[in-house]
DNA sequence: CTGTTGCTTGACACGGTGTCAATTGACATA
DNA sequence: TATGTCAATTGACACCGTGTCAAGCAACAG
């Protein structure tokens, strides 16, 4: 497609993406990823800068095969604000497990790399995006729970969303990803829902 | 007091802690934490064994004087489950900004050593128990709300908790933690509290 | 005067990232 | 068939941060 396609980048992708997803984001080395590629570890060095550039091209390209953008499409089809909701919550509840591995990677580096922490901000800006439209639906069907001003509900929802949580009761506490799923939902409606 | 408190033992202590807060927890070296102590980078090892030794160390070192577990026991006197839980947003939200320095070091620690996570984990675990607490108290007074077990709702409720949480609302959104205390407490009593 | 204690200095090993230069093998083109 | 180019290989090396080791030094105690 693109104009950087050639199948050894893809592999290189691949391998990454597959480390990653094994190892949880951690202990991987470049000398790991090639190898796993069936390269040499300088050939890496030939298609990506440094590791930096690798993960956020690896973001990209796991982002472009799962299609976040598209699975909240079924946003649209919500009938009303809090089955919005519940429509995100499903959404990336199911999502994050198929992309934790190199997510967290992304989490690990933007601590200490501006350049990946702008790319994992330009990652997740879809995902606001979808927390403010669903704000903003709830509102305007004066559903959105006393206390709450429409900007101050999508930062703490979109945080309600986050990795580390997910990561905190699913890894940490033994939640499945159900189970994950459906206090978030009851968490979600209880906070911002307004039950007139 | 104990047996190890050699005067430069403390220096080292402490210039780990005023790093760690100045740089977030980030980019701070031994030979850093030798200079600010005035001492040789040799001299660290001879009081700690490890990078991480000398983290858990300053943890601990942290804590003792900022004794969380003291705040905490303002909780004994809250005349209700809900005037607890908004203690314990009170008490667990002044606290982060204190100590974020040092906390964020060892989060970030704690993904790649054994022994820091559990320090770590050992650390919270004065906070957990608040939370199991809290949440018992409101079962016990009827109030906790539909849909949650004792358990779930005490994972959940440390979940809120998160120094992450904290951290994405006030570091990334830009709330002050003032607006952080009061939206937290806003979304614990709703999502716990059956307003009969 | 001797030992011990706490620290210094300087050198070094290791692991991971990133760089560089020389080489090879495949393929296309004249 | 000769030539040039491209992708990859090999091996060496620099840099950084952690952790180790050995020798030396200054202060203080018996």
């Amino acid at each position: 497609m693109s104009r950087k396609d050639s199948s050894t980048r893809t592999k290189i992708l691949d391998a990454t993406w597959k480390l990653m997803e094994q190892s949880r984001g951690q202990g991987v080395r470049m000398s790991d990823i090639a190898k796993a590629a069936g390269i040499s570890r300088q050939a890496v060095y030939l298609h990506f800068e440094t590791r930096t550039d690798l993960m956020i091209a690896t973001v990209q390209y796991v982002d472009e095969i799962k299609g976040l953008d598209e699975r909240l499409q079924v946003l649209e089809t919500a009938s009303s604000g809090a089955a919005l909701l519940d429509a995100l919550a499903d959404v990336w509840g199911n999502y994050i497990p198929e992309i934790y591995g190199i997510a967290k990677a992304m989490l690990v580096m933007r601590d200490e790399d501006e350049a990946s922490a702008a790319a994992w901000t330009g990652c997740m800006s879809c995902l606001r995006d979808a927390c403010e439209q669903v704000v903003k639906r709830l509102k305007r069907e004066g559903l959105l729970a006393k206390g709450w001003g429409a900007e101050a509900a999508t930062d703490m929802l979109f945080n309600q969303l986050s990795i580390h949580n997910w990561e905190q009761l699913t890894i940490e506490s033994g939640w499945s990803t159900a189970r994950y799923v459906k206090h978030l939902k009851l968490l979600l409606h209880r906070t911002f829902v307004d039950e007139g």
